[in-house]
RNA sequence: GUGGCUGUAGCUCAAUCGGUUAGAGCGCCGGACUGUGGCUCCGGAGGUUGCGGGUUCAAUUCCCGUCAGCCACCCCA
């Protein structure tokens, strides 16, 4: 292992190559189904447009330094501080909502862990100008599109939905005051992975809590379902308009038929401050990864960020966790060779009337490839198996006198003559695709 | 950034207690097969045992360091 990639950066090769399309093929389609515009920026940015509003942790985590001319810059870590700008240069022009997705390559300095790379693409979609619950599900939906259109279910993954505001009610109602509430979050948060023992003590120690006040405060991230949610409202009285969002996001994505696929799960925090009201995470159903998708509405940043005030709600969903569930339980891709045509020069004679053919051939589209050597036909017919050509064509003395080819199936053996004439015209796509 | 585990051929893995020339399958190349592929059989190439140091008559094996990967913490765009 002379050299290989930086740590966290990935080579990829043909195979890898082909799941990357096929994700990004996915995306652009998915996005396209529900009339979002892609868009694009630069991959590097401004040092300060990170360290305005980012956190101190994402300052830490950027490749960021000097280049040539003096300036601070950084790789770019996520999209939202260049959407926030170029939708400020034309928030006016910009017909509302607007519906905009980008599949950003994202960088960040940090140890890498399976699904979790130095680098990594990310499709992103922001509905922006629309504050009501129906962009949210609307996002969600897409979200949830995105993942079925690799022949996943809801046996494979589901969508946790939550609300801050509900959230951050609940946690009033018990009393909690702002840095008790953002301490019961990051406790709330690791509910499905430490014993809650261990989390009662922390809210304990962090919020300054009785143990009976911090497991209650705890519970509220156990609300599963709308009926407890329901009931936990009405409980601690909270006005009912609070929590209607959520309530119709939910009902909405039902109506779609995606209601297998959704759940409430208030101990869905999401880790960033700007979050403001519904947020979503897609993850494995059997938990075994990192979360595949993350998002939620952030009304409010993007005046901090770009000085336009405009509802917002967005996702991220990155190719490396998507990658391995796909692998893991995908639909497989079908297999098709890179070549549709192998010809094959029975003699060397032959080659001349090949390479015309092949380029005849290539000029109508179809993918052709033939030895660079004059080889035998064995050894000919062989490396177009190997490439999983559907057809070899043999050229021979024979053929070439009669102006013809041998057109030989190489899934069922079967032979035809063919006149020469008549296989450059034949449709650029053979039968069975 | 902190801690734990792991590192042998392109890939997946062997190699007894520290002991002779580090093996196998798959893949790759060639041959059987100069007008017919897949299958089969035969042969071949491919290794600084991650790297550096130490202990020892002797290190893939034990020790230290380092790099990389995985896992946990941190954090999660």
């Amino acid at each position: 292992m002379h050299s290989q990639a930086l740590p966290g950066f990935r080579d990829f090769f043909p195979d890898e190559t082909t799941l990357r399309n096929r994700i990004f093929t996915v995306w652009r389609d998915v996005a396209a189904r529900y009339g979002f515009e892609e868009y694009d920026g630069p991959p590097l940015e401004p040092l300060e447009l990170y360290t305005q509003k980012s956190g101190e942790e994402i300052v830490s985590q950027l490749y960021a330094f000097e280049d040539k001319g003096g300036r601070a810059v950084a790789l770019r870590p996520e999209m939202t501080p260049t959407l926030a700008r170029m939708v400020a240069q034309r928030a006016r022009a910009l017909k509302k909502p607007i519906r905009w997705f980008t599949m950003p390559q994202l960088f960040r300095y940090e140890r890498q862990q399976r699904g979790r790379l130095r680098e990594h693409f990310q499709l992103n979609m922001d509905l922006i100008g629309e504050a009501g619950p129906l962009a949210d599900a609307e996002l969600i939906a897409a979200a949830v599109d995105v993942v079925r259109a690799f022949g996943l279910t809801a046996a494979d993954f589901r969508v946790r939905i939550s609300d801050r505001r509900v959230a951050q009610a609940l946690l009033a109602a018990h009393g909690l005051t702002g840095p008790q509430i953002v301490a019961a979050y990051a406790q709330i948060d690791k509910l499905d992975r430490d014993p809650p023992e261990d989390l009662v003590q922390n809210l304990m120690r962090t919020a300054s809590l009785e143990e009976h006040a911090a497991a209650r405060v705890l519970a509220v991230g156990d609300i599963r379902s709308i009926d407890a949610l329901r009931a936990a409202v009405s409980d601690a009285s909270i006005d009912p308009d609070t929590v209607s969002p959520l309530l119709e996001c939910i009902e909405a994505l039902a109506s779609m038929g995606l209601a297998d696929y959704v759940a409430i799960d208030m101990s869905v925090v999401r880790g960033l401050a700007y979050y403001t009201g519904i947020v979503f995470e897609l993850f494995d159903a059997r938990r075994t990864m990192r979360a595949i998708c993350g998002g939620g509405r952030y009304d409010g940043l993007l005046e901090a960020l770009g000085g336009i005030d405009l509802p917002a709600t967005g996702f991220g969903m990155g190719d490396v966790v998507l990658g391995e569930l796909v692998r893991e339980r995908g639909q497989a891709s079908e297999v098709t060779g890179a070549v549709d045509l192998f010809l094959v020069a029975v003699t060397s004679e032959d080659v001349p009337a090949v390479l015309g053919l092949a380029h005849e051939l290539r000029d109508a589209g179809r993918r052709v490839e033939y030895a660079l050597k004059a080889q035998s036909v064995a050894k000919q017919l062989k490396l177009a198996s190997a490439r999983a050509a559907s057809q070899a064509v043999l050229i021979g003395p024979d053929e070439r006198a009669r102006r013809e080819a041998l057109v030989r199936d190489l899934a069922t053996g079967e032979e035809r003559r063919m006149a020469l004439s008549r296989l450059v015209e034949s449709p650029s796509r053979p039968a069975d695709r």
